[in-house]
DNA sequence: TGTACATCAGTGAACGCGCGTTCACTGATGTAC
DNA sequence: TGTACATCAGTGAACGCGCGTTCACTGATGTAC
């Protein structure tokens, strides 16, 4: 079909953005190509220019994307779906942070998606902030920038090791880490 | 020079798999070619094959050697130089663990990469977990995962962000975070 | 110790393949009358 | 409402490039006598 609506446009475009979301976080930012992008959201690569400036630009938007998909209702509800073995089996709809920390890392440091991450890791950690509701301003940052640091590194090792039990021992050791430090700001002494 | 000594082809093949150590952890497995180790490390890319299966297993004795150079020597040195800027900023030099577990989870769970990374964390968890001088073995073992993920983690954010003082503000929450939950063990109540 | 020859570490061109990107084209959509 | 035409979302072939790998070749090294 040569053409569709503009209406039909614009879903396939949310869909292409939604289907790269997927598939960089399960293959990485170099893993994947545009035209195994357009096939997967069912339209052919020629058409990726017309929707999109290029491949970074399309990583960048997914990126966001896949960001705004991942809403927590408070703090136990973040650490145990995050320290939970399908967040480490799906990483195609888990959290980017995690999913592309290492890719990210080699982008230039002025690149968009390199932008957004940095952003990115500054909201997770204002939400993580403000849900802890003891300490002065200054701790709660720092408790948040190491739960988060202790959230991604399980997370990572998990994905990595080649062993459930090993994986599994991870994010075990990770909740009772990230917990306990998080309860402990929530007790008032 | 069309042919050089024995003693000399073994120094250049360790120069090769130093050379690939350095340039893996920095751009990635997938983001240095043969022939740019091979020309880094002084040679061209036609002889790697006479010494190396392929890439990959090359990319695994490279990701040996690197576990191998850090040996840390207690606790406190092995927090304060894994969450120094200095090995954030030189991943080249640093813990492969942490440069490369991105790439690694995209590996085949048989390749030969994986299989070493796993057992570089198992040995990595036992020394931390040997340091922790109390505490029963079950509960040493999940504190070093728990630490471990917290110094990868933070390694990690800290790389992939573009801003330094948020890297700082990273690894010194990691510090903070990480050194007093080790300390708490060591001193006997 | 010296000579003749086989070995083989390293060279550089070439291969097939996949990738990001471009472009001429198609034909349904959107619009002007 | 109907018609004629311009627009443009999507197609598929093609491009240049870099990569992992192969291979015929070179000439110093290692060895047999």
């Amino acid at each position: 079909m040569p053409r569709v609506s503009q209406e039909q446009a614009k879903l396939n475009r949310q869909r292409v953005v939604e289907t790269a979301a997927m598939l960089l976080r399960e293959r990485g930012l170099h893993g994947v190509g545009v035209a195994d992008i357009m096939k997967a959201a069912g339209l052919t690569h020629g058409g990726f220019y017309g929707q999109f400036e290029n491949k970074d630009a399309l990583a960048a938007e997914a990126f966001d994307w896949a960001l705004q998909q991942n809403g927590y209702e408070g703090l136990q509800a973040l650490v145990s779906m995050y320290l939970d073995a399908r967040h480490v089996d799906a990483p195609g709809f888990g959290c980017p942070i995690a999913a592309l920390a290492n890719d990210v890392t080699r982008e230039d440091a002025a690149s968009p998606i390199r932008q957004r991450f940095t952003q990115g890791l500054r909201g997770m950690a204002d939400m993580v902030g403000r849900l802890l509701p003891d300490g002065s301003a200054e701790r709660r940052r720092r408790q948040a920038l190491a739960s988060i640091s202790t959230l991604v590194g399980a997370v990572t090792l998990a994905r990595a090791v080649n062993d459930p039990a090993l994986r599994d021992e991870l994010l075990e050791a990770a909740r009772s880490a990230a917990l306990p430090a998080i309860l402990e700001v929530q007790t008032p002494q």
